[in-house]
DNA sequence: ATACCCTTCATTTTT
DNA sequence: TGAAGGGTAT
């Protein structure tokens, strides 16, 4: 890319006062512009970086944009706020929640919390889950709040199968999130549009505050981030949208495409600049995207250009079925590595759906070539994060009742269903939180002395991390709490790989407090709760690493790779049409120009001749339509290669590659198991007696022999009498944990 | 309490 | 297909 900026841009950076639409196509240099034009702000207007919000919809985008304006400065930009809408909002209503009844503490639910709360709204209603499947109504309620319906509106527009329960549902939860004093990521947008349409004063601050506002991705708001803007821009209007509706990917999550379309309509002083110069790509990369995108209707018009060379053609490649293609991608890669003189971290393999990521991560491995999948499996929701997490957060809110259940009995306390049910009860009936009645155990009646002392221990050590929580920085915090509760040591009890990946991510997550502490200038519990439940994978992407990336087409808007492959072009798979046999023909149009944007000199284009989906259903395909729309002279088909050596290695799943060591965040490596050779030899024999009371005199080293497993030796023993616990390594390695009365073991 | 078997779900995309 | 969660036998 150039140094200087070109006219437009600088026009762009220059226009400051006003409403500003700045249509940027892919590979415009937008970022540039944005924050170059922060730059110009600050230093050539001296407006106070304080004075400015920056709204982008991944952390991602949010921090880059603040690392190169802090470039440009020179200097920490504390005072700015650039951040997606999702951490803006839970940033303000911190503040300011207190006036529609939230306390600063409030946490948020991802996703698979909203669904244990709908549940939990549902079997209060009676309302079945055959009837009402939780998920369909989650997605609902999601969306009345995106059009900001609350539940009484939702009711009397009766839309859908179901309104009524649904309505229900919705009331519902909504009263179960207000008394946990929670918030899920639609509420957080929900909530700050409410509080300011509830309290003029409270938004007069903010707008007299911000006078100047940018939002990025203007093309994927939704209708509350439409309402979010235009309340903060009203007393200014200087409002900057960057966005382009080619690249409107988030309809199904609603995105209204309007937003952007309207702009001029809602703000008809509005200034409009085009960036139309393209920085990235090959002049056939790009007919080819404009060949595909002039497809569609709902746009407006424009003409991207370059003035970068016409490359070389875009490969298409064709497999007999998904491990096929899978092959040819790898095949593809090891040309360009040879010949392109390429690193594996010039490639990026787009799918359209996470499932598709099998296949090519399967002949990645066997072939030992490093690579990342963004997405899929996030850090964020894995048990042991959550199980940490959960303890702060029923640090930071003890009316956070989901996670307290969560790990009342994490590590193991003897603290089960049964138990828990009668303190709910108590709770109920005393009109307190769940964990308020832990704090009054001994009050319930039916519960052991045992019982009890267990409750009330767990609650004096929830109590004593309250009390540190004031002195303490969050990563201390933490650090407390996984050694005070020993959810380390537990894990370590037993050593399966499964279990080390486990303590490893702990650590990870310790370690990334520690950053987040020193990174932060308001470092509080709260906030770091706060920036986790917003965190998504690809924001932890590393582009600096040699591997090849995986992710879906969606993820990788605003990324740029020097080759791609998008692969699975496949009519019913891309474009995508559901088992209802809905689609949106022009969304999925978009996605695959944007998909195409993302190359710079290379593309190559995949499909499957068969693809197994659900297992065993091969489904034969068609090519997608959308190559069809290609023009013929940019393709270029590569011979399909259906020789007995594809198909002997298909078998075989043998690759040019030596296998090879590398770590794929989120999957467990195919490690074979340590191999603990045949045991033949003959110890020493124990006697089989079995004792009056039924135990087993089996001690640890001794000789057994199983009804289904076979001989093994006892490697360690614990429990007595009749529940003696062994544990007893098989002749195949393998070690069993096995309860001795119910075994059925011999000496041998 | 554990291990195994069964069912179900996921397969659109995510803050 | 395979992962994950529930239920049941041990």
């Amino acid at each position: 890319m150039s140094d200087a900026l070109n006219p437009v841009q600088q026009d762009a950076v220059r226009c400051t006062d006003g409403p500003l639409l700045i249509l940027s196509g892919a590979g415009s240099g937008k970022t540039r512009v944005i924050t170059h034009r922060i730059a110009h702000l600050v230093r050539e207007k001296g407006v106070s970086t304080s004075r400015i919000m920056a709204l982008t919809f991944t952390n991602k985008a949010a921090g880059e944009m603040k690392e190169r304006v802090e470039k440009l400065l020179g200097g920490a930009m504390r005072s700015m706020w650039i951040g997606t809408f999702h951490a803006i909002s839970a940033r303000i209503l911190r503040r300011e929640g207190h006036w529609i009844g939230y306390e600063r503490d409030f946490i948020i639910y991802d996703t698979s919390d909203q669904l244990t709360v709908i549940r939990e709204a549902m079997s209060n209603l009676m309302i079945s889950e055959d009837r009402c499947p939780p998920k369909s109504a989650r997605s609902r309620i999601s969306h009345a709040k995106n059009g900001y319906v609350d539940p009484e509106a939702f009711l009397s527009s009766g839309s859908g199968p179901f309104a009524e329960d649904v309505a229900k549902i919705y009331r519902a939860y909504q009263q179960i999130m207000r008394a946990r004093n929670a918030m899920d990521f639609d509420d957080l947008l929900v909530n700050v549009v409410a509080l300011f349409q509830q309290h003029a004063g409270v938004l007069k601050t903010y707008q007299d505050r911000f006078r100047y506002l940018l939002v990025d991705e203007y093309q994927d708001t939704n209708h509350l981030q439409y309402m979010l803007t235009k309340l903060l821009a009203a007393r200014h209007r200087n409002l900057c949208v960057v966005g382009d509706d080619d690249q409107s990917i988030y309809q199904w999550r609603g995105a209204d495409i309007t937003n952007i379309l309207n702009f001029e309509r809602d703000y008809p002083e509005a200034e409009v600049i085009r960036l139309e110069q393209n920085y990235r790509s090959t002049q056939t990369i790009l007919k080819a995207a404009a060949a595909v995108v002039k497809h569609n209707r709902t746009r407006k018009e424009k003409k991207l250009w370059t003035e970068n060379d016409a490359g070389k053609p875009i490969s298409v490649l064709q497999g007999v079925d998904e491990r096929d293609e899978a092959r040819r991608v790898l095949a593809a890669i090891e040309r360009e590595r040879t010949e392109g003189h390429r690193g594996f971290g010039d490639f990026a393999l787009l799918y359209r759906t996470n499932a598709q990521s099998r296949a090519l991560e399967d002949e990645l491995r066997n072939a030992g070539i490093p690579y990342v999948i963004v997405g899929g499996l996030r850090f964020y929701e894995r048990r042991e994060i959550k199980d940490v997490l959960a303890y702060l957060k029923l640090v930071a809110n003890p009316r956070d009742a989901l996670s307290l259940r969560r790990i009342v009995n994490v590590p193991k306390r003897g603290i089960g269903d049964a138990t828990m049910l009668k303190v709910q009860d108590f709770a109920v009936e005393k009109e307190i939180g769940l964990y308020d009645a832990l704090g009054r155990a001994e009050e319930i009646v039916g519960l052991s002395g045992a019982m009890t002392k267990h409750l009330k221990t767990f609650h004096q050590h929830i109590e004593a991390f309250r009390e540190q929580k004031t002195n303490l920085s969050v990563d201390q915090l933490a650090q407390e709490i996984v050694a005070g509760v020993g959810y380390i040591e537990d894990l370590q009890k037993d050593r399966s790989d499964e279990n080390q990946t486990r303590v490893e991510n702990v650590r990870e997550l310790l370690s990334a407090m520690e950053e987040f502490v020193e990174r932060s200038e308001d470092a509080s519990l709260e906030a770091f709760l706060s920036e986790v439940s917003l965190f998504t994978d690809i924001d932890t992407w590393d582009e600096e690493r040699d591997a090849v990336t995986l992710m879906t087409l969606h993820s990788a808007k605003g990324l740029e790779f020097p080759v791609v492959f998008i692969t699975g072009l496949e009519d019913g798979l891309f474009p995508i049409i559901r088992a209802d046999g809905e689609s949106d023909l022009e969304e999925e149009r978009r996605l695959f120009y944007v998909g195409i944007t993302r190359a710079r000199q290379r593309l190559y284009l995949c499909y499957a001749l068969q693809r197994r989906r659900w297992g065993s259903l091969g489904y034969g395909a068609e090519p997608s339509r959308f190559l069809r729309e290609i023009p013929k002279e940019l393709l270029e088909y590569e011979t399909p290669r259906l020789d007995e050596d594809a198909s002997f290695r298909s078998r075989s799943g043998r690759t040019p590659y030596p296998p090879r060591r590398h770590s794929a965040r989120g999957k467990k490596q195919a490690v074979a198991p340590a191999g603990e050779e045949d045991q033949t030899a003959s110890g020493d024999s124990v006697r089989y007696v079995p004792l009056e009371d039924g135990t087993f005199p089996f001690d640890v080293d001794s000789w057994v022999i199983h009804p289904s497993f076979g001989r093994g030796q006892v490697v360690e023993k614990s429990g007595l009498g009749t529940s003696t616990r062994l544990v007893v390594r098989f002749g195949d390695g393998r070690k069993k944990r096995l309860m001795a009365k119910y075994a059925h073991l011999e000496a041998g």
